[in-house]
DNA sequence: TCCATGACCGACT
DNA sequence: AAGTCGGCCATGG
């Protein structure tokens, strides 16, 4: 039975179906998971510890911006990441959905 | 047990 | 084109 397995955990495993190198909105990852919103992703990411396996920086807001304070060091590691993916930012760092958009 | 908040999104003005 | 408002589920005090 799945009731181990929330709503939660199931956005988890959509993150985690992210291929490397593409970036997917908190919509749809939520969409992907029927019952759940990108309030429960955002959710559900932010209370991740450090060093799981769940690639969080692969997520993005419907803006294609980071969705963090820039002064965050979050910030800094989610971006640094995407670029070692080779996922590029814009100049007003935005990332192309139409380039690196999962769906 | 109830209330308030959160790494958001879409529609409307 | 940009800013504002409500709604969705789960967690903590």
């Amino acid at each position: 039975m799945d009731s181990g397995r929330n709503s939660f955990d199931r956005l988890l495993d959509v993150v985690r179906d992210i291929p490397a190198g593409r970036v997917a909105s908190y919509g749809q990852v939520s969409a992907q998971v029927l019952g759940t919103t990108p309030r429960m992703v955002g959710f559900a990411l932010s209370g991740l510890e450090q060093g799981t396996d769940v690639p969080w920086h692969r997520v993005i807001n419907a803006a294609g911006r980071i969705s963090l304070p820039q002064e965050d060091g979050a910030y800094a590691e989610q971006r640094a990441r995407l670029e070692a993916e080779g996922v590029e930012f814009s100049t007003s760092d935005r990332i192309d959905f139409d380039a690196f958009g999962w769906l």
